[in-house]
DNA sequence: ATAGTAAAGTGTAAAAAATACACTAAGGGT
DNA sequence: ACCCTTAGTGTATTTTTTACACTTTACTAT
């Protein structure tokens, strides 16, 4: 049996859109005492796990999101390294780290991945085990430096957003235009006009409107679009933004 | 005496720049034999060090820049962490590590910064030392995987040199426009018009022209320029630079 | 002093992009 | 047939980008 590094753990932000919000899988953590009903601890906590010895670090955090979802092939990135040497010192997180076999006083560094898909890519049975999803503001204290970690995903992931088209990743293969502008809108908190929206995103050649529409809708049905990554990678300018 | 933790470093690409050069410093490790010219192995590295039990990643970035060039303060960002199984495994990796008493079958986790800072600030006593300037473009083969953390660093100083203005971090306090625009062609690996970059920066509030001009040139002496934080913070946009 | 030289500094016209703004079209639900 | 909801579209104005060449200034060498 593969024996695990017990100082190199991989934490994996997994955000999932939906309809007009921004989730976040989480791990519910809750431990009964005897009674059924009778919690001795509950927290949250990102998702995570200590990587294998021979395993590189992008192989441990795509086997995590592949442990919780069933999803392979996910967009993934790793966007910053936790090391504090106290970053698991919080009340609970000796409990934690006992309960799971782990030594609390060793000093694990953890590496953050952030993860993107659509909400309901993840099928309900993956969703039986102790995950769900949480919509960001609606999370509250997590175990260890989980919310640090957490803030650091979203301020990476709006930092891409903003300068690489991987909104798409957010949605499902074929996706609206409307669609599309409420991710942006949501991942930087902001509103656009839909027309100057639409006349913008004409101009990317990498996104292919097809000759389909949206069905089971009670309104005019949207054409569908997708994103074409090999058009992107052809087509793409290597822009100097410059600093604003 | 502070114990390091062995499983644990930083590795920091200090980037200089000078005139028209990117420069990067690393680190001579030549080891010698019996006779005086008798070289054993000889390579280079990237500059890093072992973090203490109790110390802070960030801290120890500072602590191994302080060592090697004597300054405080400077730019440091953390970009990406390395823990690839086999990353300390090349022909004279393992030599290295026995030289200087590590563990060479111990897996080590290596938190990459990159440091910005003109050339000229390291000054010659600090240069007396086994670290030297090398141009970017004329670094070989370096030991470890240091190569591939080099890459990484300027990857990752390109992205934010285009979206954040960072390039007067490798200039001193005051500069030149032209001297400006050299160090964006340099980065970015592009020209630019003199007449456009000019009426771009001109409307960048943070860039503070001074009532002060070149001296010791043998032509007309530029008005010099200072770049203002606290201007920039103020009026930064939080801008949707969308993808291009 | 004069001429040479090296980089500084400056303007304009044309094209492209950003912005602000409001109505009609289409389809399902009742 | 009517209602509800979202899709989809155009224009005028301002701002930004782009392409492009000559004059100015201070020092240097004679």
């Amino acid at each position: 049996m593969r024996k695990y590094c017990d100082y190199i753990s991989v934490d994996c932000v997994i955000f999932g859109f939906e309809i007009d919000r921004l989730n976040v899988l989480l791990v519910d953590r809750t431990l009964r005492g005897e009674g059924e009903s009778d919690i001795e601890f509950a927290d949250h906590t990102l998702t995570g796990n200590h990587i294998y010895e021979t395993e590189t670090v992008g192989d441990a955090a795509n086997r995590v999101l592949y442990d919780l979802t069933g999803l392979t092939g996910i967009y993934l990135e790793q966007f910053k390294t936790f090391a504090h040497p106290d970053r698991l010192k919080k009340e609970n997180d000796r409990k934690w780290l006992l309960h799971d076999g782990r030594d609390p006083d060793k000093r694990i560094v953890s590496i953050g991945y952030f993860a993107l898909l659509a909400t309901q890519d993840v099928t309900i049975e993956w969703k039986g085990r102790n995950v769900k999803w949480v919509p960001y503001h609606e999370i509250g204290e997590l175990a260890f430096d989980h919310n640090e970690i957490l803030e650091n995903a979203l301020i990476a992931l709006r930092n891409k957003a903003k300068h690489e088209p991987i909104g798409f990743e957010l949605l499902p293969e074929k996706f609206t235009l409307s669609q599309l502008q409420k991710v942006y809108e949501i991942i930087l908190d902001t509103e656009f006009d839909k027309r100057n929206f639409r006349k913008k995103v004409a101009r990317m050649k990498y996104l292919i409107p097809l000759d389909e529409k949206q069905t089971g809708v009670a309104h005019k049905p949207a054409r569908l679009y997708m994103f074409s990554r090999e058009v992107y990678e052809k087509t793409k300018k290597d822009l100097f933004d410059f600093w604003v």
